[in-house]
DNA sequence: TGTACATCAGTGAACGCGCGTTCACTGATGTAC
DNA sequence: TGTACATCAGTGAACGCGCGTTCACTGATGTAC
């Protein structure tokens, strides 16, 4: 009985993943504030208390929902970056700017769901946090590898970090990346907003009559980035 | 009857204003789609069916607040800029940042409505496209003086623009900024995505864990935008 | 291997709520002569 | 200046809708002996 899952075990995580399915579903067609649990029970033929049994309330569904976004999200930019030549932390870089993209324009309100307005009343719970780093990490995971290859340019120090902020570098770089430069750290961070700062102004139509379609402009921007953060070309 | 307005123009005139003012309030508590009118009339004191004499629909009251959001911020961003000295343009590109993010913050659900996930069954009409280009005109102007004082350095063409993205360029820059570089134009609208990237994450929560509280950090990513556009120190 | 009991999934009715919009109406304000 | 009529603001009831959540229940699945 532990291995080997019971049948009642088996459906139980079945009907679990359907009603996710569904529910990622309706977002598509929706907004987070169209998704309701009536809906998705009509959607699988059961009665809409019969939710209850799989998801204590609306908002742990949209939890599990943010989360596999997050998951969703980073597993794509991992692909995309994992099928680049691994002596090319440039072509990495924008590897995972890419992957993202597409991503993100697949799933337009999955994307919404975690980079764009709050959702009124919803405090995400701090299993978000986790899932929601992937693509930084993807980030500093090339920049660590150019470091040891002897690529990596640092960037200069210019403008000066204030103490207050060259403290919170220093405290996030110890987390997740010990061994690169302040400077350079810095400047993933300003290209980490940058990035969804395009996805966000994309998907949310601010390009229009400007920089619409993004393409180009995002493959350009995406190769400025990796100049600025110092992968030169 | 013409240019001195009768007292049921003027009692219109206020009961709109109050219409919107009220609809802003509850904006600020509910968000864009907990905006209700029968909370709005409730609030005024209205049958819920009197607003229809001010706002055929619910619709047209959100693009009404989304024009007057977009309007707010570029005024706050104008206000602040036109503190500066005029022969600073660096200091000037500056404050349109910091006026920016100081409305931001003081309006955040404002702010979401018009940077935030779109709202579902509503598309936006024409008429906000000007409202919405305050701020990076603001930019744009900042850029002209500077190269009509000599103090603009224009950026390497680099990483060079493709073929489409330059026509993109050049048919904006013909529009809004016919005497500015490409490359200046285009690390505009590089910064411009950037600016509002660092906004939306620091007002939907994506800086908790890293760069959290934002200041330093944004006036920081502020100084290296100035020096990435050609405003150099 | 079979029986007795406990666990769990799913039902359907109900509670209490709020919403946008329409409509026929009353009464006040404005306009034309 | 006064009267007759048209315009408009605001009312209150109604339509038709959907929502999250609770609860007592039936019947199937699993467990212990």
């Amino acid at each position: 009985m532990n291995a080997s899952r019971t049948a009642r075990d088996r459906a139980r995580a079945e009907l679990t993943r359907e009603i996710t399915d569904a529910a990622r579903r309706q977002l598509a067609t929706s907004g987070a504030d169209g998704l309701s649990l009536r809906a998705v029970a009509r959607e699988l033929g059961l009665a809409s208390s019969a939710i209850y049994r799989y998801f204590p309330s609306r908002d742990h569904l949209l939890t599990t929902l943010i989360i596999d976004a997050y998951d969703a999200l980073g597993a794509a930019a991992e692909l995309t970056e994992a099928k680049e030549d691994r002596a090319d932390p440039r072509g990495r870089w924008r590897a995972i700017c890419r992957g993202a993209r597409a991503w993100a324009r697949e799933h337009p309100h999955e994307y919404a769901l975690i980079f764009g307005s709050p959702i009124p009343g919803y405090a995400a719970p701090r299993d978000t946090v986790a899932p929601a780093s992937r693509v930084p990490l993807l980030f500093v995971g090339v920049l660590r590898d150019a470091a040891s290859r002897g690529t990596l340019r640092t960037p200069p120090d210019e403008p000066p970090l204030t103490d207050g902020l060259a403290a919170q570098v220093a405290t996030l770089a110890a987390l997740i990346a010990p061994d690169l430069p302040g400077p350079t750290v810095t400047r993933t961070i300003i290209a980490w907003t940058q990035l969804f700062g395009m996805l966000s102004f994309e998907l949310f139509g601010q390009f229009v009559g400007s920089v619409d379609p993004s393409d180009e402009f995002f493959e350009h921007a995406t190769a400025a980035m990796a100049q600025f953060v110092g992968l030169p070309a």
